[in-house]
DNA sequence: ACAATACGCAACCATAGGGTTGCGCGTCAA
DNA sequence: TTGACGCGCAACCCTATGGTTGCGTATTGT
């Protein structure tokens, strides 16, 4: 796992929202995702956008991502955020 | 504490190499740090390029600031750390 | 079969942010 | 007092990156 792609997937607000809603729902499809950032977030942002960011979260290892059908399902993984943060705090 | 300017002190890896140091010796000036990051992890950077990154955590909450005499000493609060991931991580 | 849908890829734009250089101002020791 | 040192401020450069638009491909339901 490398840190420094996991920090650099939390740096952005939008990325942290969809990690929100990742640990609320563990598997979801990019329009669901989509959807619910729109309307419990008020995030005004495109399907090709959106999916740079899932891009970033799998390269993190926060998110690995399998194709099912027409569709592509996030499976979210808390993994690394667990691990991260152990460098300065013990 | 605003948890986005956390994140974002968090982004970049020479301010984390900083969180290092500050998680050995909390009380350092500026030019103490300056010092250890060449030394110990090769970083070449400039005075300036340094005090801007201690800025960007000083407005995190990460460090705080305290003019003696005609140096800088500088305070190493790991608070905001600690609460910071507790969004995901139930 | 065919239209709708979910998606990937590539080019492009605009801004944020890390880095540098240059200057000026306090502080302190000789 | 004067020179060296630690620092702040501002302008500037360059790249990374978040966002959009446009197009092509594969999958699905009717």
């Amino acid at each position: 796992m490398d840190k420094d792609l996991v920090f650099k997937a939390l740096a952005d607000p939008t990325r942290r929202l969809m990690l929100d809603e990742f640990s609320e729902r563990k598997e979801q499809t990019l329009y669901e995702l989509m959807a619910r950032l729109i309307m419990r977030h008020k995030v005004a942002i495109s399907r090709q956008a959106l999916a740079k960011h899932v891009d970033v979260l799998e390269e993190a290892g926060l998110v690995s991502s399998e194709k099912r059908g027409k569709y592509r399902m996030l499976v979210f993984d808390d993994g690394p955020l667990r691990t991260v943060m152990d460098r300065w705090l013990k």
